[in-house]
DNA sequence: CTGAAAGCGCTAACAG
DNA sequence: CTGTTAGCGCTTTCAG
């Protein structure tokens, strides 16, 4: 185990000399066996390859981006605190999603979790676009005027988002098709077991699909020939959700004999804030959540929900944007399906009463 | 108006030849007012801030890890499936903690989220060394022969690992001091209220912190002069935590009148499985969970629980990591607080019979 | 105080 | 088939 020939610096990584020198070629041979481009003899590249093995080298990221203009990686920011972050999955799936879908690219996904400021959220953007450590980067839950898509643009970032744009902004997008499947598989659901005083709870309206899936409701209510009996728009939290059932539940010959919830977490929150107010979950009242996070199995009563692929969702938008960057090898993906009705034992028929 | 001077590469970003152009300075004067170098006139700096600001430039961070081997970016592996990922907020919570760390000083966190095989876990942490994109990488959940610390340590790659190291691994860790403290109050709460039957449902034992944990329990418990009753093992899933309060709750004499719970998930989803089986919680049964989730708070009987605070650790784990890096501007900060146990509504005195 | 020039590790022409 | 060489955008001596 002599030391290496001609003093190899002693400390530092590998770079491709080293390898070079070990494999008795130039530094131009490694480069073309590692990228596989043709024009190597069969021995050569053996030897290339295990002077590579050897040394434990891979081609720096940094150089391959300086050469190249590509970095290999792709953006998030998520601009939410930290609370919201944990009390809803969405995230975890959509990144998981992404992941696998950039995994086998070796490609890195660079996160970065701002506050729920704007400003913070633009320089995340911005940065990532001026220093260049991004090739492109996937944007969601957009909101009424949302000011990334005009900021994408000018910063030249390629970007696709997830889920529903605002307006007809031209930006590439990802969703499923049917988006108002599940809300209407909802609503058949309810009206089919006999109920007529429904209400819904929505989550903060400056996003985009919280507006749409209201929309929804409504439209679809009034083709059953009814109007929502309430319409509480509030924060997407528990303390809302609680606060809101109890608004409702005041005069008791008003009061909705279903209720839709936002999401999952308020639909949790809904059933227990019915329950202490004597209210039994599905016999008196009953509630449908959204996203069907694993929660809604773990409560009692299990939670009736609309599911939404969000890992499907997460990784057709990495495909996607790998597309743009015109990157072969993200072959085809499956299109996220519709998001569907899952009924559990939160909903019942409608009380007697 | 008029096109910029001498012909700009039309579309291509900025760079600081550019920047130096508009600015009418050498590119090293441009160098040294971004690195905030002393030695230049404060006119001069005011111009080439100017142009910079002008020209939407920023240094490439490819460049400046070529030149300068520091990425300012941290890495972070994450080996579990997406569904383990989403029914536990653990790791959305240690991100956020690690990038509020990281946002002011401008790093980056690079995800990797691979499936539960070891190798794809060990190939993420070589590329993210040998491809230089990081300067160093948080570790989480430590494993019993844990083959992370030897891996990183070949590699050289900085890295911080995220709570209780495996033996006497000498790789730098952060961990709230008083790891045992919250079981301790959980027992002694349980043992007040009169239990002398007290179960434990752990989580894989091939983790480090789970076999702890399991051992604290025994001997605070024979501190008390109690053995545990059941000590069940499993997978921190909800089937598993059903599976075992089935099997406890056999013979009736014999049952448990409180079980611990390895996580809060498990403990939420044993809290429905005793419903079923006729058992009301807290009156026939006392359940805690660990954790602290928003989930908990959410159930019915809300669920009493031990809380960590993950995100501090995450935190300090950041900011161990960028000393190490001998990155200054990470100020100190605060340590974590030992875990501390929350009582809500699924504890309550031990049953009459 | 300011500028010219030498690379960091790699890829892509171009010559042999 | 294989080697030489010119930069990619930046920082950093070292001279002016």
């Amino acid at each position: 185990m002599a030391g290496t020939a001609r003093g190899r610096k002693s400390s530092g990584k590998a770079t491709i000399t080293d390898v070079a020198a070990v494999a008795g070629v130039s530094v131009a041979a490694v480069s073309k066996v590692i990228n596989g481009k043709g024009g190597i003899s069969e021995p050569t590249r053996q030897r290339v390859l295990a002077a590579a093995d050897k040394l434990q080298w891979s081609p720096s990221a940094a150089a391959v981006a300086l050469r190249g203009a590509r970095t290999r990686a792709l953006g998030m920011v998520v601009g939410r605190g930290a609370d919201l972050l944990t009390a809803d999955p969405h995230f975890a799936l959509l990144i998981s999603g992404v992941e696998s879908e950039l995994a086998p690219l070796d490609y890195g996904l660079l996160l970065h979790i701002v506050g729920e400021e704007p400003e913070a959220e633009v320089r995340a953007y911005r940065r990532l676009a001026e220093e260049r450590r991004v090739d492109g980067v996937i944007l969601t839950e957009s909101r009424i005027g949302d000011p990334r898509f005009d900021l994408v643009r000018r910063l030249r970032l390629p970007a696709v988002l997830v889920g529903r744009p605002w307006q007809e902004d031209p930006i590439p997008h990802v969703q499923a098709a049917g988006q108002d499947a599940g809300l209407r598989e909802a609503i058949g659901h309810l009206v089919e077991l006999g109920h007529r005083r429904i209400a819904y709870v929505s989550g903060p309206e400056d996003k985009v699909h919280t507006t749409f899936r209201r929309k929804v409701v409504e439209s679809c209510l009034s083709e059953h020939g009814l109007r929502p009996s309430h319409v509480v728009v509030g924060e997407f939290t528990a303390q809302d959700a609680t606060a809101a059932v109890g608004r409702m539940a005041e005069p008791a010959d008003d009061r909705p004999t279903a209720i839709l919830f936002g999401n999952d977490t308020m639909a949790v929150a809904g059933i227990n804030a019915a329950r202490r107010l004597g209210l039994d979950v599905p016999r008196d009242l009953s509630v449908i959540g959204y996203d069907d996070l694993p929660l809604g199995e773990l409560v009692y009563p299990r939670l009736t929900t609309v599911n939404q692929d969000i890992e499907q969702l997460g990784r057709a938008a990495a495909n996607e944007l790998l597309g743009l960057l015109e990157e072969s090898g993200a072959g085809p993906v499956a299109a996220p399906r519709p998001p569907r009705l899952v009924v559990r034992e939160s909903t019942g028929p409608v009380p007697a009463s």
